[in-house]
DNA sequence: TCTTTTTGTAAAATATACTTGACAAACAGT
DNA sequence: ACTGTTTGTCAAGTATATTTTACAAAAAGA
C-alpha cells in the first residue's frame, strides 16, 4: 500500500503528534503511524474520526492515494 | 448506527442490486446488506471500491451519516 | 396466483483491524 | 554531550469486519 501523505501532512498543519492525534481518536499510536505508513486499511468510523480532529473531510484525507 | 441511505439511494440511481453491487466490489451480498442497515464499519477499501462502483465520492456515500 | 429476484436476518468460522508492551533510531532543545 | 519527544517497527494477544450456509419475508414480473 501506499503511504498518506495527505494524513501526515494535515497532521503537522494542525502541529499534531501521532500520539496526540491517536488520543484524540481513542485508537493507540501504532495504529495512526500504521495508517501513515499506508500499512493497513482502517474502518469508516476511525477515518472519520481522524478527519473530524483534523478539520479535514473523507475526500481531503483519504480520497485518491 | 444509523442506516445509509445514501447508499442505498446511490445504489439505486444506478439500477444495482444489493447482489451485484457486492459481486463488483469482491464482497459478500451480507457485507453490503449491513453496511446499508448501520449494522457495521466497513474498512476503508471497501468504502472506495462502494464509491468508485456506484461513481461517487468518500463525502456523497459516508460523509455526514 | 405462481415464479423469480431482492432483501432481511442469524449462527459459526475465518481474516484482519487494533491493542499492549517494548525497544531503538532520528530529531529538537538545552 | 545529554535529555526528552517523536517516529518506526516487532510480536503476541483481543476485538471485530467479512464469509459461508441457510432460511424466510417482501417486492416485481408473468
Amino acid at each position: 500500500m501506499a503511504k498518506n501523505l495527505k494524513l501526515k501532512s494535515a497532521r503537522a498543519a494542525m502541529d499534531m503528534s501521532q500520539q496526540a492525534l491517536a488520543e484524540k481518536v481513542g485508537v493507540s499510536r501504532q495504529t495512526v503511524n500504521a495508517i501513515e505508513k499506508g500499512d493497513y486499511n482502517p474502518t469508516l468510523n476511525l477515518c472519520i474520526a481522524i478527519c473530524k480532529a483534523l478539520g479535514k473531510t473523507l475526500d481531503e484525507v483519504f480520497w485518491g492515494e
